[in-house]
DNA sequence: TAGGCCATCTGGTCCT
DNA sequence: AGGACCAGATGGCCTA
């Protein structure tokens, strides 16, 4: 997703290189071939630095570098001359570095990863206006109370068609004892909401989970960037 | 300009 | 060992 492309930080200046990488919305999962071409070139330097590092050569198949080797012939490099332990120490240092290039790239895949999933539960909660969209906290949090808000539905729906007894006290889908509040499984640390504390505290406000704080404030006024879904005959106490 | 939100980098920890 | 996950740091963009 990337809204804003133009919010991207720009890339470390040692990792210019890593054309593509700059994209405002690499997929997620399919990395564009410039980001696979440089990987796999870091993934060879790594390999030949290893090689160059490794005084043992364990690896190496009896190919032209073993015949070069047992010819007795140098091969001609960047590091001619430099002296053993200050290339070590470089080749380390590159190896790390690569590394953590890769590193990199895989904490940006998941993340990319984690945002689509987030769009995915932004797209099936209503907003309003419809192209709003919720910040992270606030798709969480909105999501977490939609979902309490239509299982009490479906709670209070069912209790509807087997009397007042059952609404009373009748537990509905998945919802074991009574109907507990968003804010039972809720533990959001600070933003902790004690729920039922009023029985109209709860709001499906997606910045206030069970009505923590007072709603006005995580409500945003006119124009409100979403809106109850209206469609949901909510609980009173959600509302 | 301050504050909120976000993407990215980074090092640490856990898991396979 | 390498990858996944996590949290802190950093810097950019946007808005009130």
């Amino acid at each position: 997703m990337l809204v804003k492309a133009e919010g991207l930080a720009p890339p470390a200046e040692d990792e210019l290189l890593l054309l593509g990488l700059a994209s405002p919305a690499p997929s997620p999962s399919l990395p564009s071939s410039a980001e696979e071409e440089e990987e796999e070139e870091e993934e060879e330097e790594e390999e030949e630095e290893l090689r160059a590092a490794s005084p043992a050569r364990p690896v190496e198949a009896p190919g032209a570098r073993g015949l070069r080797r047992l010819e007795g012939k140098r091969r001609p490099g960047r590091t001619r001359g430099a002296p053993r332990t200050a290339r070590t120490a470089e080749t380390a240092q590159r190896i790390k570095r690569s590394r953590r290039l890769k590193a990199n790239n895989r904490e940006r895949n998941r993340m990319h990863n984690l945002n689509a999933a987030l769009d995915a539960l932004r797209d099936v909660l209503p907003t309003f206006p419809e192209d709003a969209k919720l910040t992270k906290i606030e798709t969480l949090r909105f999501a977490h109370n939609y979902i309490w808000a239509l299982t009490e539905t479906l709670r209070l729906a069912g209790a509807a068609r087997l009397g007042p007894e059952a609404a009373a006290g009748g537990g509905g889908p998945g919802t074991g004892e009574g109907s507990p509040s968003p804010a039972s499984s809720w533990s959001g640390g600070s933003a902790s909401p004690a729920p039922s504390a009023s029985p109209y505290a709860c709001t499906l406000s997606p910045a206030s989970p069970a009505g923590s704080a007072s709603d006005a404030e995580h409500w945003p006024p006119a124009p409100g960037r979403f809106a109850p879904p209206v469609p949901v005959p909510v609980p009173r106490r959600c509302l």
